[in-house]
DNA sequence: TCCGCCGATTTGATCGATCAAATCTTTGCT
DNA sequence: AGCAAAGATTTGATCGATCAAATCGGCGGA
């Protein structure tokens, strides 16, 4: 037979009727155990696989889940989003959901995009990523029941107001952690390198570090910089530290860039052990032997995936109304300790 | 009207027949010019998108390729892969495609899942990264028949007889360009940190360096190293090469992870301005100021849509047979050029 | 004036699956 | 044994679009 085989074939094969054999693939439990593995062999002696499209067409579902992928990525954290996804896309697998992926220009051409691609039950549900102060995107497509969960927390009370499914990594209490560590290890000044206020990640972040440094708000503020991202500007702002009367003996950082300068500028002023730590454990903070704050992606994916689709299956959840169960879910990252030096620059002959 | 408006609404209200609806979008050319806008107006008027798993189901195409994101790779060179499906999306999108993007854990489970997603209409064809020596890919696809085509060459005479479609960066000819620009400016002795051999890729970037470094074998021998990829590896490399009673006065490295290794080498050396090239200019390299290599991941993808779809449309070419035009393309890297101490380490007070 | 041709448009059938309701089987209880 | 309820299976209709073939309308030529 050229063709692929369908279910009438299948039928016909096993001596039953086509709903029979749609039986056996969606509700089990229904068939007569005798008659399900007959048509479970016909199955698979005839390789017949269920048209994908056909079944789209009749239940109005996709098992689809759409994640717009950013193009701006000079930052070497750009590479979160990336793990982000290759994790998404092996937990979808598992569950047998596919994924698929787009781009837009701003927020509006992403919106009409995920309209288009829910239209034509391409789509069944969304990720948005990297939420922002007043993201436009929740309300609307709350507003149009478009089914969706976020990573990334509502950053102001009009977006919270606004009942809807996020998950987002406890950035506050994973450098929290981070510098309760170092204060353990015998840290006694801990400077903090972040980024300029207003980005209600890099605050959150910042806020971890001020509930466990220790020191007054004057020293506090003497310990703190804050800068754009970039390996460069961590560089300069952790050679202000080092130059203070009296620096910092371990520094956080908000990002693996500004950390990446911060263990350059230590190891440029001649402290080579200082314990720098960075955020998101990106591969060149493997690479360069960083300590760094991992965040979970793992379980950010599966508790996306659990929002969505409830514990287990493929059938999405319509968005919540406004007197459920909880919605949301803030995971803890967890601090990875690698060895200041693992450059092995000290061994090198003629150094 | 609660539900979505489809082909029959539109035909309504503009009085005509489902068909002629479908002509106007489908072969505009063979409806008359008042009609094709009385019909478009009344697309408009209601909103009307065609559903896409309807059309699928019909005409057994899905305008969707599909790609395998690869699990997480520890070098910072990964990076080239999601620039590479980010660019991919993007000119998709141009050209009215959809991308699906989807993980395997070896290349069975990725020829196993490729069949499944064929098999359902989820997607017309893929597009293949990272080829390697003897890949049972482009073998097993070519004789089932799915549309694909490769990023990266036929790296074995094996595979190159397999008749397909493929577009690679010439890294040979990228690398040669780089070390001969270095000689222009000065360098006399350019030396090479490559991967050990038997990588296609490797291998050939390191053609490119002996083609252009204009000295003999010995000292060849003597001013290259191969190493495994990672910093730390380009760095005690590096190190090696700066040891040397007649050191290079110029390094060329096959990845940005030991150009950056030898970087830092180089600094800690006390040779901050020894002309350090990468290569793939990953995020990475902009930020510490790396000159890097350039694969033209626009023309790339450009390229291999072409290839696949012909020079507009979305409608899959079968794969070629093993008689017609050229259904491989050679495209040439370009070399980024910064400035060494770019970090501004020695701008910084105290130093 | 009538016929035939050609381009524009319409009608009937189909893609492959699931839903809803009808029909046939078995089970359980008196 | 008889009969209803529960269980298993089948039949007819449908999802929304396109394909293939039939129909309609206008125009030129005999």
């Amino acid at each position: 037979m050229s063709r692929m085989p369908t279910v009438d074939d299948v039928a016909q094969a096993a001596g039953v009727s086509r709903q029979t054999v749609s039986n056996v693939l969606n509700s089990p439990e229904i068939v007569r155990e005798a008659t399900r593995q007959r048509v479970l062999e016909a199955i698979s002696r005839l390789g017949y696989r269920p048209h994908a499209s056909a079944r789209r067409l009749r239940t109005r579902k996709s098992a689809t889940i759409g994640v717009r992928i950013d193009p701006w990525r000079d930052g070497i954290s750009g590479a979160v989003l990336d793990r982000f996804l290759h994790k998404l896309t092996e937990h979808a697998d598992a569950r047998g959901l596919r994924v698929m992926v787009f781009s837009a220009a701003d927020p509006d051409d992403e919106l009409a995009r995920i309209r288009r691609l829910r239209e034509g039950s391409d789509v069944d549900a969304f990720v948005l990523t990297a939420t922002t102060h007043g993201d436009e995107r929740i309300r609307a497509l709350t507003e149009q029941g478009v089914p969706f969960v976020a990573f990334g927390r509502p950053w102001d009370p009009e977006t919270s107001a606004v009942r809807h499914r996020w998950v987002d990594v406890d950035g506050r209490a994973g450098v929290a952690g981070a510098v309760r560590h170092l204060r353990e290890q015998g840290a006694r000044r801990v400077g903090w390198i972040g980024w300029p206020h207003g980005s209600g990640t890099g605050d959150e972040r910042r806020a971890g570090w001020e509930a466990e440094c220790g020191v007054d708000a004057d020293a506090r503020a003497a310990l703190a910089r804050h800068v754009e991202d970039g390996v460069t500007e961590g560089s300069r702002a952790a050679a202000e530290l080092l130059a203070l009367p009296e620096p910092p003996d371990a520094i956080v950082c908000a990002s693996d860039s500004l950390a990446l300068g911060a263990m350059i500028a230590a190891r440029t002023a001649g402290r080579p052990a200082l314990p720098v730590v960075g955020f998101d454990d990106t591969p060149v903070a493997a690479a360069v032997g960083l300590s760094s704050i991992e965040q979970p992606l793992d379980d950010v994916v599966a508790a996306a995936l659990d929002l969505l689709f409830g514990p287990a299956g493929d059938d999405v959840r319509p968005n919540p109304s406004s007197d459920e169960e909880p919605t949301d879910r803030l995971l803890a990252p967890r601090l990875v300790e690698r060895r200041p030096g693992h450059l092995a620059l000290d061994a090198i002959p003629g150094t």
